[in-house]
DNA sequence: CCGGGGCTTTGACGTGGATCAAAGCCCCCG
DNA sequence: CGGGGGCTTTGATCCACGTCAAAGCCCCGG
């Protein structure tokens, strides 16, 4: 194979991806002005380092998070061993809302690489909602939103074959890096193997050998946490068919 | 085996299972006097036959529902085939809060044996959150439950042995019907092996496999949809075991 | 510059669960 | 009462994917 040649660019940005307010999820209740008790409802501002958890499950939930740069993972554990990555977290993804039923986190958010994050206090949010509706809307299709993909997500995990499962989270992170204004073909992996596999129902061994006969196929060029989507129609067509 | 004996009681009660008003998980709105167009917030009853489909998705989501008697299916469909029932909604469950967020259902909810349904519409549902702190929060509290089930569900799916996910699914669903009075270790299943299956992520035939697997151990007795568990310890220690 | 530990890849092998198929059963409907 | 179709069970077989293991690679720290 040709596997020692540079045979692509690495994709330099984004890395370590950093949003602009203005296209976080929580930016509607940032800049609302109803908010009585301050100006800004971020509380704190929190730098993590790799590896550290931003909460865990079973602790009380008072806040929930905005990624500003930087990646997260939530993690669900099962009693019996075994672990579950329910998504990664981009820059303007919202961390923390399984816990905001019940007051107690459901899941662990654990950074990928060093990040920092926005804090907004759970009675902030409860505040913003009161006063203004159409605040409590978005929190809503917020919530909502995370439901469905969460949803689709178990769906996929229940009735795709794994190299299915894997074409459709390339193209799914592409197409979140593209809605943040980057190439939805050319980016970085955040994460390990090991976690894509956490995250898809399988392991990183079966993830590997799938990624290198993608590679073989000339559907895509990785190198260690580079992406290249080279054939993205080739991609799509294989989780249409039937 | 003793297969042919009749070898335990089959249980009576819940088969159309009916939850009085009090236990349904829209009550709080339901009985708001703060609801400017009407007393109750539901628009209309409607019943359903069995196989008939309450919403599909794609369709534009004008409500959400709620089971008065009789069972429902969330089942998403994955394009290049394969599907998936999400979750099961007994009577004091809430069908549809995943088409929430942007008017459009995300899925099916398809009726299991007749059943009759409240209906609230969307716009009345804003309304009572605009006029009660209260409602919100509730309203909020139910889509963040259903969504830290969600992600369960999916942790489940993607970490555990067919075997664990079918004890799982007994004692959850035993557990539910505890929650609504009856019974948490004899009750009727309102769906189908195949139904179950595409909700664990297995084939039909595997789950009877297993079944009669349990039942040969005495951990459960079955007769068709009449499920008795015997030995709740054992499949609790199953379920914790590493 | 060197050593160590974690990530990644790859191979060999075993197996859990899918698939295909057939038979029985139940229930509905005529 | 009799026929038919869907649900359920069970068996035989296969293969996709997990497991175990070894080796390479990269990065970091000394």
């Amino acid at each position: 194979m040709d596997a020692m040649n540079p045979m692509f660019e690495a994709p330099r940005p984004p890395t370590r991806g950093r949003v602009a307010c203005g296209a976080c999820a929580l930016n509607p209740m940032c800049h609302s002005r109803s908010a009585p008790p301050a100006p800004s409802p971020v509380e704190t501002r929190r730098r993590l380092a790799s590896g550290e958890a931003l909460f865990n499950a079973g602790s009380p939930s008072h806040s929930i998070f905005a990624p500003r740069s930087g990646f997260l993972k939530a993690r669900v554990a099962h009693p019996g061993g075994g672990t579950h990555i329910a998504c990664f977290l981009l820059p303007g993804d919202v961390a923390g809302l399984d816990g905001f039923a019940t007051g107690i986190h459901r899941s662990d958010a654990v950074a990928l690489g060093d990040c920092e994050v926005c804090e907004i206090p759970s009675y902030r949010v409860e505040i913003l909602s009161d006063t203004s509706p159409r605040l409590s809307a978005h929190f809503r299709s917020l919530l909502a939103e995370e439901l469905a993909r969460s949803q689709q997500h178990a769906a996929a995990i229940a009735c795709l074959s794994v190299e299915r499962r894997i074409v459709l989270f390339l193209l799914e992170l592409g197409k979140r890096w593209f809605e943040r204004g980057y190439s939805a073909s050319a980016f970085q992996l955040p994460m390990s193997r090991r976690d894509i596999g956490e995250h898809l129902g399988l392991t990183a061994a079966t993830l590997s050998r799938e990624l290198s006969a993608f590679q073989a196929r000339g559907w895509v060029a990785m190198q260690r946490r580079a992406v290249e989507i080279r054939d993205a129609h080739a991609l799509h067509a294989l989780l249409a068919e039937r």
